[in-house]
DNA sequence: GAGCTGATTGTCT
DNA sequence: GACAATCAGCTCG
């Protein structure tokens, strides 16, 4: 039985959960159906400071109250109109820190076929399945309808211990030209050769 | 493989 | 009314 991590994991500063949830397994309950995915991408936002964070400027709106809580739950959001994207809370409450998942690795068959069943592809590579923050949410069916959650306790999302990543790239976000001089802080994480990683380093 | 573009809607000003 | 932490499909080569 492998261990759930707990809440002291996520209240910390957002680079260093960005970056340890890599090698981590993000486990997805639909109707008694168990999937497993290994965390192989991320990025971190560390508002207030960071021009590419929703909670810039420590604005609190609607949508982005999750962000300001205690870390270990989800905050969940529509872009482009068209695709959610996930991301897990991390620091105390009132330190506007989180991580954006942005790519994952199915673990095993039960996983792949649940991709399929959520998200339909002409792509015959596999990694085509998971590999962006758009596509992993179309493929574990993840929406609005999980946000603010907790990961830290079995339900319908949560994260499991994992295995520890050999070797971690570190690079620049992807598509936040707008962020100014927080455009090329290097607040991305990937496993070096996996190749459901989203964007490769130059 | 790289580069461009249209799609589509919740959210905030 | 502007725009966004994206993606698929297209062209070129």
């Amino acid at each position: 039985m492998t261990k759930i991590i707990e809440q002291k994991f996520y209240l910390r500063d957002g680079l260093k959960v960005a970056r340890d949830l890599l090698g981590k397994v993000l486990v997805r309950e639909i109707e008694g159906r168990v999937a497993r995915f290994r965390i192989v991408e991320t990025e971190a936002y560390l508002g207030p400071e960071d021009k590419g964070a929703h909670s810039y400027g420590g604005k609190r709106t609607p949508r982005t109250m999750p962000i300001f809580e205690d870390g270990g739950i989800t905050y969940v959001y529509l872009i482009y109109g068209m695709y959610n994207c996930l991301n897990i809370i991390a620091n105390y409450k009132d330190i506007p820190h989180c991580v954006l998942i942005r790519a994952v690795e199915p673990l095993d068959e039960e996983a792949l076929a649940f991709c399929r069943t959520y998200r339909h592809i002409k792509s015959k590579k596999v990694q085509d399945l998971t590999n962006g923050p758009g596509k992993l949410c179309q493929a574990l069916h993840i929406d609005k309808t999980l946000n603010a959650l907790p990961v830290t306790k079995k339900g319908q999302l949560y994260v499991e211990e994992g295995d520890t990543p050999l070797n971690i790239v570190r690079d620049k976000r992807i598509n936040i030209d707008y962020a100014e001089e927080y455009r090329d802080k290097e607040w991305r994480f990937y496993i070096e050769g996996n190749k459901f990683v989203s964007v490769f380093k130059k």
